[in-house]
DNA sequence: AATAATTCCAACTAAGTAACTATGGATTAT
DNA sequence: ATAATCCATAGTTACTTAGTTGGAATTATT
């Protein structure tokens, strides 16, 4: 049930670019830098989500990456299927419907169809733009702390 | 986010278990025949169900497996946690708390920790007894159908 | 024109995990 | 005594994860 690193790595760096939508491009050593994470390594997940049109790229000197749509116009299932392929805790609930055979007695199968679709509200329903929100808002608070302590 | 086959083989012989509950031991052979796999791997997930204490195991010949409590007393979560290690789908929001350093301004802890709780809730409120009654209606729908055309 | 910063691309690798198989011992109904 | 069964552990094969490496193409800056 676990997420890969891919889907971490990657969704947040999403995130990242959703608070720097408007702002210019974000090269992948900024973005890598930001999770301590290998240049190279955020590089491959970023190629992933600019092939699945998700992000636009700029080559060159002050070139780096941006989101191709406002941030409330991308929800988290998209990224994650980019990133891990797909979000579906069983082959025999996803779009596709890979059905494994003994679907119709499968004692498994209502349990499998309805997670899925819990899973699929929440992933379906959050927007980049909302996880931003919520990050400036901690990011803030954080802050705010910071200045009563000292 | 996939579920192992030890989780989807585990689980199903669990509500194989649940559907002869009351009626005797059945046997790896027996169970490991109704989802056509192989006895030996079978019994390494039974064998695990039996250490976290959700089956009770009688040896020898006539021998086999039982539940160790009622199937409405037995939950999904349960089963696969012991199958699969664990049902979280990241280590920051599991109830050992593993937290990942910067938690509190983590931009995906918000939405990982809202995504784990849709999926407890259907996992912790789904039993095993739940489970047989789908399947034995499904079965007898099956069954009727098939006298139909007979 | 040269340089430095950057994306883009394709392999390669090391470690871990999944999904079994194999073997043999311990126990018990018949 | 025998056959059926659980119990335990170790081995195997293929796949996946989580990266690393090396270099080519592009572009702003000097």
């Amino acid at each position: 049930m676990k997420l890969s690193t891919r889907g971490r790595y990657g969704l947040k760096a999403m995130v990242d670019l959703a608070v720097n939508y408007g702002g210019g491009m974000v090269s992948t050593a900024t973005l890598a830098a930001m999770q301590g994470i290998s240049d190279a390594y955020l590089e491959q997940l970023i190629a992933a989500l600019r092939k699945a049109g998700l992000v636009n790229s700029v080559r060159g000197a002050q070139g780096g990456y941006s989101l191709a749509r406002p941030p409330d116009q991308i929800n988290v299932n998209e990224v994650l299927r980019v990133l891990e392929g797909s979000t579906t805790v069983m082959e025999c609930v996803g779009t596709e419907r890979a059905e494994c055979g003994n679907a119709c007695s499968c004692s498994a199968r209502p349990l499998w169809l309805k997670l899925q679709n819990r899973i699929d509200e929440v992933l379906d329903s959050t927007t980049l733009a909302d996880m931003a929100e919520d990050y400036k808002f901690q990011r803030n608070r954080m802050q705010t702390m910071q200045n009563h302590i000292e």
